[in-house]
DNA sequence: CGGACCTTTGAAAGTTTTCAAAGTGGGTGG
DNA sequence: CCACCCACTTTGAAAACTTTCAAAGGTCCG
């Protein structure tokens, strides 16, 4: 049992990734160590940018953060200081509307950098929780901003980010709008698993951390219909489930909902 | 009937408020006017930026675009070339999904910005389709670039109207994800009103140019349950509809769905 | 002014939610 | 280290909501 394949969890991939990575051998200092690490590729590594400016880089993503499962990042109203990266683990973003009633808004994998929604108001519009013990790396964003300033390719990589980030959204908004529920939940299993594969980690298995409850709440529908569509799937030959791990059998049949 | 209140549209509204909005009697060139003027004021006039910078910028933003209705003014896959402000007018944007169905996901109306989506890959994501006879103040984006580097001003106001974007994309996930459908059209509605209340139009009327289609699609629902859903809160009393033209009657009731 | 396009409304069909209950799993304290 | 318990998951059946199909007005744009 301990060696069945969905032990093969995020963080063990997170951890491999990480250590392989680090393509440069002289940077061995504990700070460069992580910055230049997986996770923050998107946030430190532009092309472009030239030794000089990775250093300065570094030092300013110095602090790495731990988020304990269930645990907030950030919350909504809280001021916004940095944005941040995905080291290790998963998190989920969340809005509550008035009445109490959640809705998971996004979900945050190994390497997504999160907090620009901050940057309009100067205070943070969503909560950010860990869906389990993760660690983020931390870029501060008055000094970031400074950086961004002295650097073009810094800046031109943070545009695309938040531009990457509006697109994303949008996916998602056709997602919500246009699918129906078996399509929404065979989009998001094919979603999760070309962002694993962009990074390197293996794209047909993985653990996903939330709840069906959060399943549901990110795509607009109750955790039974997500329960039963994945039910459905797995009889359908699409897929095997083992409660949250998750094997893709059939690209092309999910593609085909 | 020609004096109905239903007349009452955007375009004069718009065509009112850009008048008005030339503060400062001394831009008198033809360039300067248009751009210091009400759809630009987000793009073009960011405090902080002093009158050396504005007449900068005033030099970028030099030209108009005129968009008749039906028509794009870009669509996916064309390369991006410049962020676009609308000056009157509105516009959809528009997601064509694999199978012809399409999917409205984006609704601008004067003085909203619009292209960040092609920031990424630097061609467009999405269908920009002029509801109406409108027209866009375009900004090239390499110009606009360039002039960022040199104005931390403009800077940070591009990218607080990105973070901007997004929280707006985030709302209406919030909208598809959470409400049902009457709740979204209330939403929608208010939504509208709060926006043409910020630009200093009135904001318990207009004509929203969308069809009952397009609504539908922009909410993630059928152009009869859109229709249907109006002429129920009409006939409670929360609206009055003319085909377009829409004045809401109850804000309270609204909001209480 | 005419015709194309848009809107409204009804009834039936379909999808998803709600309510309910049993089963499963994993993390936590003893 | 194990057992227990709480939280999560699965499944069923009825109810609710939304869509689909259909047809009759309306509106407005050229």
């Amino acid at each position: 049992m301990s060696e069945a394949p969905w032990e093969n969890r995020f963080v063990n991939h997170q951890q491999n990734e990480a250590m392989s990575a680090l393509s440069d051998p002289s940077r061995t200092r504990r700070n460069a160590a992580h910055c230049s690490s997986c996770a923050m590729r998107h946030l430190c590594m532009p092309e472009g940018l030239c030794s000089n400016d990775i250093a300065k880089l570094e030092n300013i993503i110095s602090a790495t953060r731990r988020v304990k499962r269930g645990e907030a990042l950030f919350r909504v109203g809280e001021r916004f200081e940095a944005l941040f990266a995905v080291r290790s683990g998963s998190l989920k973003t969340v809005v509550t509307h008035d009445g109490g009633r959640e809705q998971v808004t996004g979900l945050l994998l190994a390497g997504d950098a999160l907090g620009f929604e901050a940057i309009e108001e100067g205070t943070h519009t969503c909560d950010a929780i860990a869906l389990e013990d993760s660690t983020v790396c931390v870029a501060p964003y008055p000094l970031f901003e400074r950086m961004c300033r002295e650097t073009d390719a810094l800046q031109r990589r943070l545009n695309r980010m938040m531009s990457h980030a509006l697109n994303r959204e949008a996916n998602h908004v056709v997602r919500l709008g246009m699918l129906r529920a078996d399509e929404r939940v065979a989009g998001l299993l094919l979603d999760i698993s070309s962002r694993l594969s962009m990074r390197g980690y293996a794209s047909s298995e993985f653990t996903l951390r939330m709840t069906r409850d959060d399943m549901g709440s990110y795509l607009g529908m109750t955790l039974e219909t997500v329960s039963r569509t994945l039910s459905r799937f797995d009889k359908a030959g699409l897929i095997e489930t083992q409660g949250k791990f998750i094997r893709i059998c059939d690209f092309d049949g999910l593609r085909a909902v």
